[in-house]
DNA sequence: TGACAGGGGGTGT
DNA sequence: ACACCCCCTGTC
């Protein structure tokens, strides 16, 4: 457990007004932050939102007139938030240069989502939390990522508010300490943490992937920093040597942690997806990313989470 | 209320 | 193709 650099903040500050360009509604707000592409976003209270990154925490709701507003815990986070919701660029005028003139599937996708957008999340954090994604739901690599933070990452913030409850660990297991917030622990800190720790984090066969990981990065110092600077097809090719990482995951990873926008992940949601509205049935993962970025161009993966979020939607109706 | 399957956003062999 | 782990969810 790590516990030095506690910083103890009075609270938070006030709600300000994240000018976005095409703001998000409820639905696709949540979409973006609790959708799959990140796993520390929880429902703080009815339509407010609190979220971690890097050694970041921030709350987000939808103010009057639709209007995104934030409110934080740490400092320098408004600069941070605006690098992670890649707030500089209007979402609405990234989707019209995808061809959804000829693809009415993909119009009606984007037309259920408006302003859904393509976080931009620190590249080691996305890392770790698609290594934890194989053959596991949101809620469950949620867990994993709350465990591993809250026993092995540095505290970045504890606060008396009465309004966020669950901090943590700490509160599930019925102590009185006030809820600390922990940040993901860095590859160097994983590196230093049995496996079998890591294993008591619910992650399975994954904790011999992430060890061993960890172990690389931690050896080959820069490693994670050059990956994520090279183009695309070289960064992706990179991150496929570790252990662990297949084409999916790295491209989640460019895609998620490095605003590589051209990844095409394939999942077999997608591959079920794009088998029934493209007629592919029958093809083969990589197949059917090699047509993804043929068929929707140099922002594949902002069509690929459109699909996604539509068939996410669809499969939430039918249940 | 509690046990019991079934299946899960992949990777490696 | 199948093992890898084991938690979540729905069901009886």
């Amino acid at each position: 457990m790590v516990e030095s650099g506690a910083v103890n903040l009075k609270g938070w500050t006030d709600w300000r007004p994240l000018a976005l360009a095409t703001p998000p509604n409820s639905a696709v707000l949540a979409e973006t932050i609790d959708g799959g592409q990140a796993f520390r976003w929880q429902r703080a209270a009815d339509e407010i939102w609190l979220g971690q990154w890097d050694r970041h925490l921030a709350r987000l709701r939808l103010g009057v007139a639709g209007r995104l507003e934030w409110s934080a815990a740490t400092a320098g986070t408004e600069a941070a938030l605006s690098t992670y919701l890649d707030a500089d660029r209007d979402a609405r005028e990234l989707a019209d240069t995808l061809p959804w003139r000829s693809d009415v599937h993909l119009a009606h996708c984007i037309a259920a989502f408006p302003g859904l957008r393509i976080l931009r999340q620190p590249f080691g954090e996305t890392l770790l939390g698609f290594l934890c994604s194989a053959t596991k739901q949101i809620v469950q690599i949620k867990q994993m990522m709350a465990l591993l933070a809250a026993r092995h990452g540095a505290v970045i913030a504890a606060e008396g508010a009465t309004d966020v409850k669950d901090g943590g660990e700490d509160a599930r297991m019925g102590r009185w300490s006030v809820p600390n917030y922990h940040r993901l622990p860095t590859w160097t800190e994983i590196a230093a943490v049995p496996e079998a720790e890591l294993r008591g984090c619910l992650l399975g066969f994954r904790a011999r992937y992430i060890h061993q990981t960890a172990l690389f990065i931690a050896a080959n110092p820069g490693w994670l920093e050059e990956t994520e600077a090279l183009p695309y097809a070289e960064a992706k090719a990179r991150l496929v040597t570790l252990p662990g990482v297949g084409e999916k995951v790295a491209d989640c990873v460019l895609l998620f942690g490095a605003g590589r926008l051209e990844a095409f992940p394939v999942d077999v949601w997608i591959l079920k997806t794009m088998a029934a509205r493209y007629g592919l049935e029958g093809w083969k993962p990589a197949q059917v990313a090699q047509f993804g970025r043929a068929h929707f161009g140099p922002l594949a993966g902002l069509a690929q989470q459109y699909l996604f979020a539509w068939e996410r939607a669809e499969a939430r109706r039918s249940t």
